[in-house]
DNA sequence: TAACTAACTTAGTCATGCCTAAATTGGAAC
DNA sequence: GTTCCAATTTAGGCATGACTAAGTTAGTTA
């Protein structure tokens, strides 16, 4: 009697879990436009981002078919349970390198364009660094003020 | 009599002035391999950045056309004085993020994933800033020391 | 309830940058 | 000089993520 096959290390990573650097980017902008205005249509997505809306429609029909959010046809978008958490990662990732560079006093039209660009090919552990680099500069202005 | 019309502002950006991240990957390397083994052939570029031949000399002739290098069907090529000097600068930004990130402390694999996916996004004034904060960074161990 | 219109979807296209498969080239060895 | 073969090129294709143009939906207003 032979033992039957086995799948060793069925995918760690799911299709879904490895997202692009445009799915990060949509996922952000959603999040960022419910909290601001309650809800976010194909058209709000659309011109928060500057692209078409018909471009829209595609990424959102995407994004629901990997489960990060629920659409209906013409009727509208709402962020699954994985959807939010991963939006807020990606919300928060920003969030820290904005404050990092802000620190440094790089110009904000500049940081904005950097972190937008650097934001999706930063690793948690290299995050952590930056986090905890921030935190110790924050306290310490005499430091600050040489970096100027 | 009337003024000419004048073209005010002529666009200071070439169509060649701005590269993707892939020329910059290819201009990065090829400069590498000509400073380690003298040269750099269609087969080397491809094997140090684990695409195909084909695409390697689809992109070399590309760069030939955008005038970053000299190209001869079958024979090689060398960089161009704009080639070599973009060459350079994409490589000193690269180094100053690895070392950056080496003070840091983080893991040297996940270093390099990180500053390949970074480098192609980060601005002059930004790198300005990291540069000033990593020399800073050097001559305070106390400091680096809770880095971790 | 019929028309209007903003919002949305579908269909088809394009650029980038990669791929494989099938020629081609040219230097080395016979 | 032929043959051989590694290096190279060409041809054709694919995925991603954008676009425009044209058609559909559904809520509002007359």
């Amino acid at each position: 009697m032979r033992a039957l096959p086995v799948l060793v290390h069925v995918s760690a990573k799911t299709n879904a879990s490895r997202s692009s650097a445009a799915v990060e980017d949509y996922l952000e902008r959603i999040l960022e436009l419910i909290n601001t205005k309650g809800y976010a249509r194909v058209v709000d997505i659309a011109t928060s981002l500057d692209i078409s809306q018909a471009s829209v429609t595609n990424m959102v029909q995407r994004l629901d078919g990997e489960g990060l959010l629920k659409y209906e046809k013409y009727r509208g978008l709402v962020l699954t349970t994985a959807g939010e958490t991963l939006a807020r990662n990606i919300a928060r990732r920003h969030q820290l390198l904005t404050d990092f560079l802000k620190l440094l006093g790089v110009d904000e039209r500049v940081i904005e364009h950097d972190v937008e660009g650097m934001e999706h090919h930063i690793s948690p552990s290299t995050l952590r660094a930056i986090e905890t680099l921030t935190a110790q500069l924050k306290r310490r202005p005499a430091l600050l003020a040489r970096l100027r």
